[in-house]
DNA sequence: GTCTATACGCAGATAGAC
DNA sequence: GTCTATCTGCGTATAGAC
């Protein structure tokens, strides 16, 4: 990994844990063993380093959705996986990131500081939200062709229920102890068994199809 | 209201505006109209005063929620009075707080700061999930005991769908621009009359009992 | 490309007068 | 209680050598 990528997976690390504010670029360069003013060779600035880094976030979780249902036909699936690829994708970063300390992480929180301090990071973080929203309503509408998915759901509002309760339950388990990480398979599989056609009326449990999204690779 | 009480005031609109890093001492003096060594005749330091807001703004949530369900017998009513009483506490924050700028606002983001920084905040804020989390298992399972509410719903993890869905929303309203406001109160309306022996099969739309929560009071 | 040295500004915090 | 003046440390950023 030449030096710009390992500035930038460290800052991903340091921009998750500590924020945009208290990540020191001193800090950045210690942890990728260069100094300081080296950091400004391969960046403009602070803000150049965040918003690239942040942008490629973005990119990688996008990435692994599309990935996610290149090969599945079923509109059962596809909403599956998209939501499965989300919740792994944090819960990957999470663990990757999640080394030394015991604090928690969460991408709401670094996409919040984005929007709030960079534009155009804020229409990033709304394409980004665009295109997972868009997606859960084609995988519902080409269902619903198929009279797999019941032809009263309202795609838009399904889709927003599914993106809300992945990103409430995200939030959620990082503030709250008592919180039960299988509860989130739970709530998915039921909405999603609501919407089908052939609902089996016994609350089977979410298939959790454990296909890891690798974020080893290079940033 | 005093100087102590304006302090807290400002600081609160700072804070969740700006975050705690980028809230300097010396905007909250001039917003109250006080030279900045003031602030510490009142407060140790500027941690002190930000553990103080916090604590103010969980403490008046838990108030409004606990005084919504008071005279309410049906656990249908208390749920749905629970949940409205959390979506409009953050709306009427927003509406006080997002008077001059166009940035998304959103308590979520406080918390997440507050539990990452100062650990005796995020115990409160622990607390502040469980008490929620507490509340509405005790209206779903008074439900259960009266026939209300179906014998096969699992309280905690309903509970924990609700709370998911309510912070998801508020989350992803302040991050994507095509986020319907109404959308919440639909996918609360769904969980809810899943829950009831006497369940509608027609989806009504949630009734929005507008019972303002006044935070223009003191804080 | 990476370094040392350094300028610069900002914000938290204190001393001490009134 | 509130003020003016001031200290202090930290972090961004640049200049310029190697």
């Amino acid at each position: 990994m030449d030096t710009k990528n390992k500035i930038i997976n460290s800052a991903i690390k340091f921009f998750l844990h500590l924020g945009y504010d208290n990540t020191s670029l001193g800090a950045i360069a210690e942890d990728v063993g260069i100094k300081k003013p080296s950091i400004y060779y391969h960046f403009k600035n602070k803000e150049d380093l965040f918003i690239l880094s942040t942008s490629y976030i973005l990119e990688s979780i996008e990435e692994k959705v599309t990935q996610s249902i290149e090969n599945s036909y079923s509109a059962k699936d596809k909403i599956e996986r998209i939501c499965l690829s989300l919740i792994e994708f944090n819960h990957n970063l999470s663990a990757q990131i999640n080394n030394d300390y015991n604090k928690p992480i969460n991408m709401i929180n670094l996409f919040h500081t984005a929007a709030n301090k960079f534009p155009i990071l804020k229409k990033r973080i709304n394409d980004y939200y665009t295109f997972l929203h868009k997606t859960l309503i084609n995988a519902m509408l080409t269902g619903q062709k198929n009279k797999e998915v019941l032809k009263e759901i309202d795609a838009k509002s399904t889709s927003m229920e599914l993106l809300a309760q992945i990103e409430g339950h995200l939030v959620i388990s990082s503030l709250f102890s008592n919180y039960d990480t299988s509860s989130i398979h739970q709530s998915i599989f039921n909405i999603i068994s609501n919407l089908l056609t052939n609902n089996e009326p016994s609350k089977k449990f979410f298939k959790h199809k454990t296909k890891t999204l690798s974020l080893n690779t290079k940033w």
